[in-house]
DNA sequence: AGTCGCGCCTGGCGGC
DNA sequence: TGCCGCCAGGCGCGAC
């Protein structure tokens, strides 16, 4: 499942070769995925140059003159550049025809993912309501203090909350957590200030090792139809319930929390 | 306004 | 072997 640092790597990927080329072709086999997808208005931009590629969240924008597609992978999509024809699959729903001769092909066998417009000038609803990307200045401590205090939501919660930080999915929400020392289900309230200080840290430093691993774990986003490397790296918490904790041996507990897997060590975490 | 629960979808897995 | 049922999970939305 995409995760920031995968939806970022896969940014870097496909740039390149998206980047100043002219949209010749785009084929929608399958309109219905999250919302249904605008294919009228994605036809009508055959002609037109894709000017860069973005990132905001998870969402990515192939900018054009007259607006972007905004792509979001949901749990189980993924973009990859074809540089020669490719019988497409059962879960290849679009191609995008570049002049180059190449192809943006966007798979997702779960269709959580999600194809929409957006014209110049009009930031969707949706991207304009979202929270800081963790990864700058903007999400500090004073910040995550000030969005925490008096709620009395789980602070995992909180923080997979995309209106209070972007980018932070549930298996990174459980990392960063074991890091920064904090009981996933306490109330985002009564976390101490020290603490949440640790939490920003541990959540920007999970999630550009992250980034650096994706450089090379998924560098290859051209040609191969095999599935990309996610999360090679080792994960202290996540999927390691009923295990030792890493750091004092205790087995690592498993609760739900809002229908999602939560994993930490009550020992460490408090 | 904050919080909670729902539903979209399918591959993969456990159980029989 | 084959089939069935269940589960994961991002995230917007409607309900309280």
């Amino acid at each position: 499942m995409p995760e920031l640092p995968e939806v970022e790597t896969t940014r870097r990927g496909v740039a390149p070769h998206v980047i100043n080329q002219t949209l010749t072709s785009i084929v929608v086999r399958q309109p219905k995925m999250r919302w249904p997808v605008p294919v009228d208005v994605l036809q009508s931009l055959i002609g037109l140059a894709v000017n860069n590629v973005s990132r905001r969240g998870k969402y990515l924008f192939l900018e054009t003159e007259r607006g972007a597609i905004v792509i979001h992978l949901g749990m189980s999509g993924s973009l990859r550049v074809l540089t020669h024809y490719v019988e497409p699959g059962k879960h290849d729903h679009i191609d995008i025809g570049l002049a180059s001769g190449a192809c943006l092909r966007l798979t997702d066998p779960r269709r959580f993912g999600s194809v929409l417009w957006q014209p110049v000038g009009e930031e969707l609803s949706l991207i304009s309501s979202l929270g800081p990307e963790p990864l700058t200045d903007a999400f500090n401590a004073d910040y995550l203090i000030n969005r925490s205090q008096g709620r009395s939501v789980a602070i995992k919660q909180l923080v997979m909350n995309s209106h209070v930080v972007v980018g932070v999915g549930n298996i990174y929400a459980n990392e960063a957590l074991f890091m920064a020392g904090i009981d996933p289900r306490k109330p985002a309230g009564k976390v101490s200030k020290p603490k949440l200080t640790r939490l920003v840290a541990a959540i920007k430093k999970i999630l550009s090792a992250a980034i650096e691993q994706g450089g090379t774990t998924l560098r290859d986003f051209v040609d191969s139809d095999g599935k990309p490397g996610y999360f090679a790296q080792s994960l202290s918490v996540y999927g390691r319930a009923g295990e030792p904790c890493l750091v004092c041996n205790k087995e690592l507990t498993e609760v739900r929390m809002g229908q999602r897997s939560t994993v930490f060590c009550s020992r460490c975490q408090r």
